[in-house]
DNA sequence: TTGTACGCGTTATCAA
DNA sequence: TTGATAACGCGTACAA
């Protein structure tokens, strides 16, 4: 085994060229003799040469990485997010460092420097818990996933277009009145459009409705205490209506179906259930739970497309060139399970 | 917004000391004296110098990154397993860059070759398609997770005992018969432990069993029919008896169970289920499935641990010193919940 | 078509 | 305690 590893200078050293001729036959091959290519392939082969990016990183400044900022991956929405992301390897080259932020700003801080010392060519940002104000301050390509994106880049789930269709559905599976329950969400997030919409089309189509913000929980027992609590105010309130409810997820809307299920032994025709994810808890549940899938893999895609873009503009232009932040908007598809009931007889 | 970024000649040039004494306050403070460290680190905030990891490495070698080839995050065992290797970062310092290998052997060469291109200083493999004969070549810290390791340092589960505590709990819980279903493992890889545990646990202790070595397929329709197939079986083979079944993992288990329920209403006392990596799903079931829960933050931990040795080792001794692989062994951990009935009276 | 010389930003090795 | 200088491996004017 060598001492160290081969580099332009060895290969130089071996074919008699010089270390330059050797860079062009990665980077314009095409200015070489087909011979010569053809000797420096022979060397390359016979010295066993890997390439070494960073030294050519120091050299052009392109890491050809970015870098991943994202809560944790133990919530599988993200998990499937970064899938995406890293499958976009293959269409755009990139290398993701991933970092996870565990709300915690000064945590996130910290990552961003790290990445910024590596040189990451651009960010991406599925973390909230800093503002996409500082976001822009750091001058990098940025683009967001699903979180406030005042100023910077994003790419952001169509949430209002969601809300309708949840509610439409609804409508459509014969529920009297409808329910939506979510978070009590800051306007600037992205999710809250699933409450406006929600809210627009009960309201612009004259259906009975409540929208209820309230914080379910950390964890699963104290999501399942709420959701049970729930429950029990639906079937007091309402119980002689059919009911529909949005749930602002499907882990959540997952407990509140079991909860149902356990008490009537089946899904009874009053209640309808939609999630939000398309995870997969939602297609495994006792009875397969209807959803709002994101597109995330159009999501990844459009995230890289964007970050690529920015990437390329800061190459060309002298002076960084402002630009208004791009939005780029994904419509949720609605995934018609069994806990609507869509085409039944009212 | 200066041109291009603050280096240790600016510093240098605003102190007036040179670049040396620079880098010196960085990697060796205490051989400046108190005043100039204070000078320097004024000028560092004057400047808002931002450190270059890149020309460090090219420097000194130490990138400081680890290559995970990971084969998806699409089903959480593996998301989870990133998430607590990432975790690691506060303890370790590693930064992570991350593959997915999609079980594509010449995919996961193409990566591990970008990886070392990169100059990462050790790899993680959860990916099984390339053998640690192979891996072990590369002549870089190996540790893989739950896969073929003769060759590398590795870091398992012991499934022997995992196969031995689930067989084990459903004897306890009453079942007349038990069954072992799962993938026909080659012996080589860590799960094969399951069986073979099962199989000597209920050998040695006299217990009628059966083992069912069958692929359930690659998706959620394909799982479902084939374990409504092993339902009806047996249904039919064991009219008479309590049944208990320790499934591949929980995903399976889920799927079992909500069949049996929905059958049934409720889970039979005939019936005994448990499932495998304590994931979600066994929490969020229509009843809490009793599972095998891997300590995936040992193991992520365990595995950092085992790599930075080698990383360590390998700066210190000249020749790359040859010595048998390392091979961990993290204890499962028994999770008893409602779809066994420890302690039901025989 | 090929080579020379220098720069990228840091660390390491001397020497002072 | 500090500094000058040479690496580290590659890209790129510029020259030939």
């Amino acid at each position: 085994m060598k001492k160290s590893k081969v580099t332009f200078a060895d290969i130089a050293e071996y074919t008699g060229f010089s270390k330059t001729t050797i860079s062009r036959y990665f980077n314009n091959p095409d200015s070489l003799t087909l011979e010569n290519q053809s000797k420096i392939a022979e060397a390359l082969e016979a010295l066993d040469y890997k390439e070494n990016k960073l030294a050519k990183v120091l050299a052009n400044g392109k890491t050809e990485i970015v870098g991943v900022v994202i809560p944790n991956l133990y919530m599988h929405y993200y998990s499937d997010i970064l899938n995406q992301l890293i499958s976009t390897y293959e269409k755009y080259g990139y290398k993701f460092i991933v970092f996870t932020g565990n709300e915690n700003p000064d945590a996130e801080r910290k990552c961003i420097a790290e990445l910024l010392a590596y040189n990451i060519e651009g960010l991406i940002m599925l973390s909230h818990t800093i503002p996409s104000e500082e976001l822009k301050s750091y001058n990098i390509p940025v683009v967001t996933i699903e979180r406030e994106d005042k100023f910077v880049c994003s790419v952001n789930t169509d949430n209002y277009m969601g809300g309708v269709q949840a509610a439409s559905l609804l409508v459509k599976s014969g529920c009297d009145i409808i329910v939506h329950v979510n978070g009590d969400l800051s306007e600037e997030v992205p999710a809250f459009g699933r409450i406006k919409g929600f809210r627009e089309f009960c309201e612009s189509s004259g259906i009975e409705h409540r929208v209820i913000l309230t914080d379910l929980g950390k964890n699963f027992e104290e999501n399942h205490d709420r959701i049970l609590r729930l429950y029990n105010e639906l079937e007091e309130t309402y119980p002689d209506k059919n009911v529909g409810v949005f749930m602002p997820n499907d882990t959540h809307a997952n407990i509140l179906l079991n909860i149902i299920f356990r008490q009537y032994g089946r899904l009874p025709e009053k209640y309808c259930i939609i999630g939000f994810d398309n995870s997969p808890i939602s297609r495994e549940a006792i009875i397969p739970i209807s959803t709002i899938g994101q597109q995330v893999s159009v999501m990844a895609d459009s995230a890289m497309e964007l970050l690529v873009m920015q990437i390329n503009e800061r190459r060309k232009r002298k002076p960084t060139q402002i630009h208004e932040p791009v939005h780029k908007v994904i419509t949720p598809i609605l995934i018609n399970r069994e806990t609507t009931h869509l085409g039944r007889i009212r």
